[in-house]
RNA sequence: GCCGGUGUGGCUCAGAGGUAGAGCAGCGCACUCGUAAUGCGCAGGUCAACAGUUCGAAUCUGUUCACCGGCUCCA
């Protein structure tokens, strides 16, 4: 037998050897917690009986990593069973940032509970147990598993005729592997939280009880993330929101947020860079009530697949609906005129304030919300239009994503739900179409099977939040099905009346959404263009108020945002404030800059800039980053 | 909606059956200050709400509401 790794080659005589006697022969074993053999990554005690190339798997990579976590999640599944006798045990993977097991405990388990299985991990680890494996034919696996329906459900739902099963100590799992071979090889771990989690992911499915935890590969890293989580918790936007006076929750209205002036000053600037986006690119702006007859959203099929997130009221004893989404609203604006396809590209776009019934569990700030701004349009189009006019959207999203804001974000084609209307064609037409769009523009994309709106499919845009939780933003949806429900028509070349197809999309989403992760992107320190104070007056004693009060004028005539600190504390205290309020700049004022009529300049991350003319000063403000300039 | 946790002055938190406390913020007074917290004083709470146990409940029990972490669901 002959195995080779990088330039080195090993020959083995026999015609079996397993793949840590093979990885020792080669003085690669040291870190090695798995092998990979001819690109397959193995189990260390795997015996293989051909040629091949061979390498150590070792915790610092992705692989290896992978591998410490899974291992671990399992320690962790054999403490809960010493702990708690009679456990079952549902699916426990190695996830982005850790792992976690979905448990049957036969006690409750809550975070204060976590201390102790993490000992009890500790102790086992420390002991040291062998992790091995066993390949079992399906019917030995089920009887082997017997009393455990949860091993028995997913043994049945597995193709092959065969399954593996780790073992280690007491505890049992099948497991397609690989492990470490020993739990002595599991160090830098810890058990995060606890939560509830349905089996298989089935609303309808008993409640397991999950717990997280985290591993890596030495205990610096370790400590690493769990610093950087900590400080991400203080970029948290519901927090800042209340620290800068942005916007507040309260229990009178869940769900629907109040903004404050500051927040409402943030919010208007994008809304005014939007604007200005969308007249360069080609669109019209409308307004649409909020309360409609229920009769166009039985029309719209929005009262057949959507009525559960929607809110009713009634009228002169007439039912209405309060809208969830703005496109039925557009179309009535649409159809006021017969329409030629010279008007097509239609793009009418619309901050429509929409209102959508969310489950009590999962309101989170300005994230998932009751109540929320669409930067929607809506663009009235000819078949062989879609594909230029995704293209320009994807554009403008590029433009806002990447140019203005310097967002991480990714991109996802979501396809037909089970609940939606219209036929198999017209979907599959659709969603080539934006799969063609994808394509053609080199935007990396994920398929998010069956996460379609109900009339078509889309493009999602989704952005990361201080914590890495991914949230949806932008969207690009096709619809077939409106325009044709409400008999949307143009005039064409011929003379004939034809069917427009409608893309719906939103650049920001939800404004107040887009809000809440621009402020943890930031960690509120707004760029000058979106500060909701972009400058502050600090004047040194009492003296300088009059001076202070002049600037202030004169700032707003220049038509920025300024405050003024007239609080008779010390310098120190007023800039140490200033800077906790992350304000882009400071105007500290004292005898000297009175009495020269300037001003004295101090930038929040740079410091104090000296003393300046008031026309230098505005030079240096004209050359800050400003899309709405 | 489901599982687990939490709810005490504007904010951050202490108090765990005997009738509510700190720091910061606020207000008043003094200080008039040169780049991240001046000092002193004052005021502020039906302890989320409702019901119950008890001689007595912020504290124990139940229900409800909201929030936090997940699950499910979605911008």
């Amino acid at each position: 037998m002959k195995f080779t790794h990088e330039e080195k080659s090993y020959s083995f005589d026999g015609n079996s050897i397993s793949l840590i006697e093979a990885l020792k022969a080669l003085s690669l074993d040291k870190k090695a917690i798995a092998a990979k053999f001819n690109g397959e990554v193995l189990d260390l005690n795997r015996t293989v009986t051909n040629d091949g190339e061979i390498s150590p798997v070792t915790p610092d990579t992705p692989e290896g990593l992978e591998i410490i976590r899974h291992s671990t999640a399992h320690l962790m599944a054999q403490a809960v069973l010493r702990l708690y006798p009679g456990s079952h045990f549902g699916v426990g993977p190695a996830i982005k940032d850790g792992f976690y097991y979905d448990i049957d405990a036969t006690g409750n388990i809550t975070e204060d509970d976590l201390p102790k299985i993490e000992a009890e991990m500790r102790k086992i680890a420390g002991k040291g147990e062998p992790v091995t494996r066993e390949d079992m034919a399906k019917p030995d696996a089920l009887k082997f598993f017997a009393d455990d329906p949860y091993k028995t459900e997913l043994i049945n739902d597995i193709d092959a005729p065969t399954v593996s099963v780790y073992k280690q100590g007491e505890y049992a799992d099948l497991c397609r592997g690989p492990h470490v071979p020993d739990a002595k090889a599991l160090h830098n771990f810890k058990l995060l939280s606890v939560a509830g989690a349905y089996w298989r992911g089935d609303e309808h499915n008993k409640m397991l009880t999950r717990i997280y935890g985290t591993a890596f590969a030495t205990p610096d890293e370790l400590k690493e993330y769990i610093r950087r989580m900590e400080e991400a918790k203080l970029r948290d936007h519901r927090k800042l929101g209340k620290d800068l006076d942005l916007f507040s929750l309260h229990e009178e209205g869940p769900g629907f947020p109040f903004f404050h002036p500051k927040g409402m000053a943030v919010m208007n600037t994008l809304i005014d860079f939007w604007r200005r986006e969308h007249v360069k690119r080609g669109y019209t702006e409308i307004k649409t009530p909020q309360i409609l007859d229920r009769e166009l959203w039985i029309r719209s099929g929005h009262w057949d697949h959507y009525r559960e997130n929607m809110y009713f009221t009634e009228i002169d004893e007439k039912p209405y609906a309060i809208k969830p989404m703005n496109c039925p609203g557009s179309i009535l604006v649409y159809k006021t005129q017969l329409r030629s396809y010279r008007d097509l590209p239609m793009r009418l776009a619309e901050l429509g304030c929409v209102h959508r019934h969310e489950r009590s569990g999962v309101l989170h700030g300005l994230m998932r919300v009751r109540c929320f701004t669409q930067d929607d349009a809506h663009t009235y189009i000819t078949p062989e239009q879609i594909r230029d006019e995704v293209m320009r959207i994807m554009e403008l999203d590029k433009y806002v994503y990447t140019d203005v804001f310097g967002f991480k974000y990714t991109v996802e084609l979501s396809t037909r739900p089970e609940d939606s209307m219209g036929t198999d064609e017209q979907w599959n037409e659709a969603e080539s179409a934006l799969r063609r769009a994808l394509e053609e523009t080199g935007t990396p994309y994920t398929i998010n099977p069956g996460d379609g709106a109900f009339y078509g499919p889309k493009i999602d845009f989704h952005l990361e939040d201080c914590i890495g939780r991914t949230w949806q933003c932008g969207t690009i949806q096709l619809d077939f099905q409106m325009p044709g429900r409400f008999d949307v028509t143009y005039i064409g070349e011929d003379g004939a009346e034809h069917t427009p197809v409608m893309l719906h999309r939103v650049v920001f989403g939800s404004v107040e959404r887009f809000m809440g992760i621009l402020i943890e992107h930031y960690a509120g320190a707004f760029p000058y263009w979106l500060a909701p104070v972009q400058v502050k007056i600090v004047p040194i004693a009492d003296t300088h108020a009059d001076y202070a009060r002049e600037l202030h004028d004169t700032f707003m005539n220049w038509g920025i945002r300024s405050e003024v600190d007239y609080r008779s504390e010390k310098l120190g205290r007023k800039i140490r404030d200033a800077q906790i309020q992350k304000v882009p700049y400071m105007i500290v004022i004292g005898d000297k800059e009175k009495e020269a009529k300037t001003v004295g300049v101090r930038e929040r991350s740079k410091g104090d800039l000296g003393s300046m003319s008031l026309e230098a000063f505005k030079e240096l403000l004209s050359k800050e980053f400003n899309p709405i300039k």
